[in-house]
DNA sequence: TATTGTTATACTCTATAACTATA
DNA sequence: TATAGTTATAGAGTATAACAATA
């Protein structure tokens, strides 16, 4: 291992940054924090505006605008709690899952071609590494 | 393997975006974009404005912007190149490698932290995916 | 009083377009 | 003409602080 444990830390958090960008200004159809919410939508079914901060680690307020955009394009659907009148629960649309799927595909085209020269042992790698990674970030 | 190449990508790619969310407020020493000039700059020793651009894959302006103000902490020094007088070589000064040093131990800390809880292999995981997804960054 | 969500405001980082100087 | 770097300007995404409505 040629790496220490915070070198490890300088070049996963390096790399993340680089492909973040690299992959920003692909997609034209959604930007990256829509497609985000969308996304947990699609997967959750119903989730507040405050579990969607946490959950992308965003502010109450970004997210609360992030909804507010989707929301007046007709890609989610805000539905008033019945218990607690403070919540509204949120929903994709018929039209937000196409869009999620339009956008999807267009965004990953870059990506997806990059990974095609991967070798199987690679892909599992990245898969394992996501998954590693989407552990450390649920915890604190 | 329960994963499709693009379920793939767009698992690296979600991972990554809350990584970068969650790492930047961290430290405050150094944002994200200075540490990530310097740490070029620590491992290049020299290279020019549009270079850095290229390799954090970012728009010539905004690096332009990003050098001004390091060199205006004194973090980098500027020297006009000697055969072109068109380029300036750029390098990390004394002052930068010290607040590069602070900065890390800061900006990893939670991260280093989190690593922590990994077992040697997902360490290994880790390692190797953050080769891969340079390797692919690299090329186009 | 505490919590959910919003509005108001400002900051950071980015881009494109237009400019200066050198090649 | 082309290239390295800068300045001018604008836009996207984020934050904190202060607010309304409900618990």
């Amino acid at each position: 291992m040629p790496n220490t444990t915070p070198e490890l830390a300088a070049n996963i958090r390096s790399a993340c940054m680089r492909l973040v960008r690299r992959v920003r200004y692909q997609g034209t159809t959604l930007p990256p924090h829509h497609f985000a919410v969308l996304a947990w939508l699609d997967r959750r079914d119903s989730m507040t505006s405050a579990e969607l901060a946490a959950a992308e680690r965003v502010s109450a307020p970004s997210m609360s605008r992030t909804v507010g955009e989707l929301a007046d394009k007709g890609f989610i659907e805000r539905t008033p709690d019945e218990s607690d009148k403070r919540r509204i629960n949120l929903s994709i649309s018929t039209e937000g899952r196409e869009i999620l799927k339009a956008g999807r595909k267009e965004r990953d085209t870059w990506m997806v071609e990059r990974l095609k020269t991967c070798t199987p042992e690679e892909l599992d790698t990245l898969h394992d590494a996501a998954d590693i990674l989407d552990r450390l970030l649920q915890e604190h």
